[in-house]
DNA sequence: GTATGATTCAAACAACTGTTTGAAACATAC
DNA sequence: GTATGTTTCAAACAGTTGTTTGAATCATAC
């Protein structure tokens, strides 16, 4: 019984401290002195350092990714085979997201945090299993929108796509980036707000005019003239 | 003489690694090892690794704001009073920084990515400071916004050009965080392509409607209908 | 009660951290 | 040449890191 309690209690004083001062800065010591347990309980319970940072991972990711692939069977359940309207898409993939890191008592807010920074600096020994719990996801995602995209290159909708993750992760991570920056500070207190805000953009640069890209490698001249 | 050579492959050294490690995991003795210098020129020429961090930074981002300002400078005095085209604004701020992390070998590319990832997670230490190297283009920039869009209330354009920094700095640090996840693996390796595909999203963006915000703490319903 | 296994605890471990030191090597001016 | 100031160097410093250890405590079943 105890057991249980001294994991989530690491846990969750882990994935706070994380995400404040980073993996390497945070040190076990404080960790289990904000969780309250002795210093050797993580390696009793976790192994390891580095096996507590993946747990706080896949604490989280596991439901965020299930939750956003129901999500998306039902909407596409509900369409019957006719594509979805892309932006019904978004809305699942960074809702599930967004509903998350309003939760501010539950540490889902800690957590996504947590979670766009280290995306954009995989340490070595997250990348595997951070890209093992997104892959299929991703898959899914990236299939639904090309369906309802179908005049966009599937290339451009994956880079439209890690743009929006940017912007997400910004948008989340926020304010501490742009308050440092700008005195009249941002007003992140209403989720609801912040989603639509970020939900606009997105749609936004999703659907924007493709851009003329000149000269690639494997330029292809309009009209073939006679050789 | 030898001193500029050793400060100068302390920095090379330290930027490119603090950009593969990150700060803390980054230790002085990596630093000096691979700038093929004495473990302790970082404490005679630097005096801690908190300044040769900030070093770090200030080497590119004096410049890279200089820029950036001049060519708004430059922009503006040609439109002679007149507002801008937004997209002629977001091509001097991100354009100068694409420019710049387009510059494999100088170590512009290097030094990019590692900003785009501070940014998000300022240390407490160089928060202060990068605040005082932004705070003046930040301010410039979003008064040219501002004028550029009459019609986006000034919030709007915060959270816009907040969404737009989050899209470059994943475009940047890139390919590492969509290449783990994503097999088919997007192409990072035509700069200008880059440019070109994140400039349409940003603007697409940052033209796209306003979101419908509702039940702010200002709600002001539609029809007042008899109480 | 005793026995068994899981959990907690204080203490120690070796390895590594940023920093300091004092002597050696170097350059430059006289 | 000597003198002076700067830069390099190997060695050591004290402090902190993640991890291990072996005894103590707890819970549960018999």
């Amino acid at each position: 019984m105890a057991e249980v309690d001294t994991r989530q209690r690491i846990l969750d004083a882990a994935e706070s401290l994380f995400t404040e001062h980073g993996f390497d800065a945070t040190t076990l010591r404080q960790i289990t002195g904000a969780a309250e347990v002795n210093l050797a309980a993580v390696n009793y319970h976790f192994g390891s350092k580095e096996e507590l940072i993946r747990e706080v991972f896949r604490r989280r990711l596991t439901w965020l990714n299930q939750q956003r692939l129901q999500e998306l069977d039902r909407l596409e359940a509900e369409a019957g085979g006719a594509p979805l309207k892309p932006s019904r898409i978004l809305e699942v993939f960074f809702g599930v997201a967004l509903k998350m890191a309003a939760d501010t008592e539950g540490g889902g807010r800690s957590f996504m945090r947590l979670l766009g920074r280290t995306y954009s600096k995989p340490s070595e020994f997250v990348r595997g299993f951070l890209a093992e719990e997104y892959a299929a996801v991703l898959a899914r995602f990236k299939a639904a929108l090309i369906k309802a995209l179908p005049g966009v290159p599937g290339e451009e909708i994956l880079w439209r796509f890690h743009f929006m993750l940017g912007a997400m992760s910004y948008a989340i991570s926020g304010t501490d980036a742009l308050h440092m920056v700008a005195e009249d500070a941002l007003d992140d207190s209403d989720p609801e707000a912040l989603y639509a805000r970020l939900m606009s953009f997105m749609i936004g640069g999703l659907r924007a005019p493709l851009p003329k890209l000149q000269a690639g490698p494997a330029k292809r001249p309009r009209i073939k003239k006679a050789a």
